[in-house]
DNA sequence: CCAGAAAATTAGTTACCCCTAAAACAAGAT
DNA sequence: ATCTTGTTTTAGGGGTAACTAATTTTCTGG
C-alpha cells in the first residue's frame, strides 16, 4: 500500500499537511521555511508532486498548494509513523520529550508497515504522542484535540495544557522544567496588553510563570 | 564521530568488510550480485570510496578492494547498528528471526548514535545477534564466534549450531521449522559424496533432516 | 602463446534533489 | 495607474547513484 514515495517527498507532503491545518494553504516560502531549502527547491518539487500520478497536491501557480485526496492520505501516514514512533522512544527507550522528535523523523521514513503495527499493538493503540498530538488512527482518522490556543486565554481562565508544538528541543526542556506538560491543569493569573505576556499558576506549583507570546502560542489548551 | 556517509556508502563499506571476509578481497562482480546493482555502478562507487578524504578503499584496477582502516571501522559501525537492530526487533517486538534483516538494513542507516546506546543497554550489552553473528563492540570489537562450516563435518560428527546466514528468509523459515537454530546440538548422522549432503540429527528431534550443501555451507558450527 | 570467455571499465544518460542568480508576477501604497 | 516590495518562478548547474552499451583487460584452456 506504501513506500512508493522518497523521503524528500514525504517530507514536503508532511509540512504541507501541517501548513493547510492552521493557514487553509501552503505557500512556497513557508514550505521552505520548515524544510530548511531555497524557495526555488520548493517550486522544483511542487511540480513533481501536481505531476505525480495520481496528482498529490493542487498547484496553482503563485498561490501554492493544497493537498489532493491521494497526497492527503500519504501524508497521515507518515504522521502516524512519526507519532507512534515518538511515543515508542519515550516509552520503550526512555527518551525525554525533547529528543522524540528529531529521531522520529528519520525513522519515519523507513520503518514497514509491520513495525508500525508492531509498535501501535506494543503501545496499546495509543491516541496521541508525549507532545498531546492525535496520533491518526490505522483507517488514517484524526482523534479529537485540543485547538485552542493559550494566547487566547484571560486572566481567571482555568484549564488543561493538551498540546505543545515540537520543534523546538530547547522550548520543551524550558516548559518541563516548570511543570508546563500535559496535562497538567491551571489558572491564569495575570494578562499584559501590548506584549500580550500571560501569567500562569500550575495547579500544584510554588512559584507562576510568564510566558510571552512566542510561548503561547505554541501551547493548546482545553478550558474547564 | 559519524554520520557522514549516504546509505549508498553504507552499503557497500559493509558488503566489502562481508566479502572480505570469506575471500580476503571484494570483487566488483560480488558486490554488483550482494547489491543488486550493475556491475558498472560498482566501478562508479569504488572510484568515490578510493577518492574519499580519507580514502575508504584501496582499489588496484581490475582486481576488486579491501577496506582501509577508516573503512573498516566506518563499516563495523554499522554491522553493530545492524545486529543490535536484529536482536532489538526479535526480543522487544517479536519479530521472527527471518523478519528482523529486512528491517534493520533499513534502520541501520537511519538511527542516532543514542538510540545505538540506548538498544544495547536495554538489551544488556549483548554479543550476538537472533542469526548467531557477533555484534561489535562499543569499542568494535568483534566478538568470538564460530567459522566451522557445517559442510566440512562428516558423520559421527558431534556439534552446536552457532550461526545461521541471515539473507535468505525462506532458509531461515526452513530450518526453524526443524530446529535448526543456534545453540541447538545434533550428531551427523550420514554424508553423500560427489553432492555432499549431509544427513543431520538434532538432539531432541525424531527426523533426521538432509541437507544439501547449498545449505550446509550457510550453516557455522561449534565442533565438539 | 593465443583465442575466446569472463570480468571490469568507460562513455553516455537519467532521475532525484538541492543550489544561486535573474526574471516575472502579485498586491498594497501613493 | 504606476511604483515598489516581497514572493515566486525560471534558467542554469552540481552531486549522488543508478542504468545500458561499448570497449578494454584479464584469465583460462587448448
Ligand atoms: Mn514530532
Ligand atoms: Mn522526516
Ligand atoms: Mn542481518
Ligand atoms: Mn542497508
Amino acid at each position: 500500500m506504501r513506500d512508493q514515495f522518497t523521503h524528500a517527498i514525504e517530507d514536503y507532503l508532511k509540512t504541507i499537511y501541517d501548513l493547510s491545518l492552521t493557514h487553509g494553504r501552503a505557500s512556497t516560502t513557508q514550505i521552505a521555511e520548515v524544510l530548511n531549502v531555497a524557495p526555488a527547491s520548493v517550486t522544483g518539487m511542487i511540480k513533481r508532486l501536481a505531476g505525480a500520478k495520481p496528482p498529490l497536491v493542487e498547484y496553482q501557480k503563485h498561490r501554492g498548494v493544497v493537498l489532493t485526496q491521494d497526497g492527503k492520505i500519504a501524508a497521515i501516514e507518515i504522521i502516524r509513523h512519526h507519532r507512534l514512533l515518538e511515543l515508542f522512544l519515550q516509552e520503550t527507550l526512555g527518551y525525554s520529550w525533547d529528543e522524540v522528535h528529531a529521531e522520529a523523523d528519520r525513522l519515519e521514513h523507513v520503518i514497514s508497515e509491520d513495525f508500525e503495527e508492531r509498535i501501535a499493538r506494543v503501545l496499546g493503540d495509543p491516541t496521541h504522542n508525549p507532545h498531546g498530538d492525535p496520533i491518526p488512527t490505522r483507517d488514517l482518522e484524526i482523534p479529537p484535540h485540543a485547538t485552542l490556543c493559550l494566547s487566547h486565554l484571560r486572566p481567571n481562565d482555568r484549564g488543561t495544557i493538551r498540546r505543545v508544538r515540537d520543534t523546538d528541543p530547547e522550548l520543551l526542556r524550558f516548559l518541563s522544567d516548570h511543570g508546563i506538560v500535559p496535562p497538567a491543569s491551571f489558572t491564569v493569573t495575570g494578562y499584559t496588553p501590548f506584549d500580550g505576556n500571560l501569567t500562569l499558576q500550575i495547579n500544584g506549583r510554588d512559584q507562576a510563570v510568564v510566558l510571552g507570546m512566542r510561548i503561547t502560542q505554541q501551547i493548546y489548551v482545553e478550558r474547564e
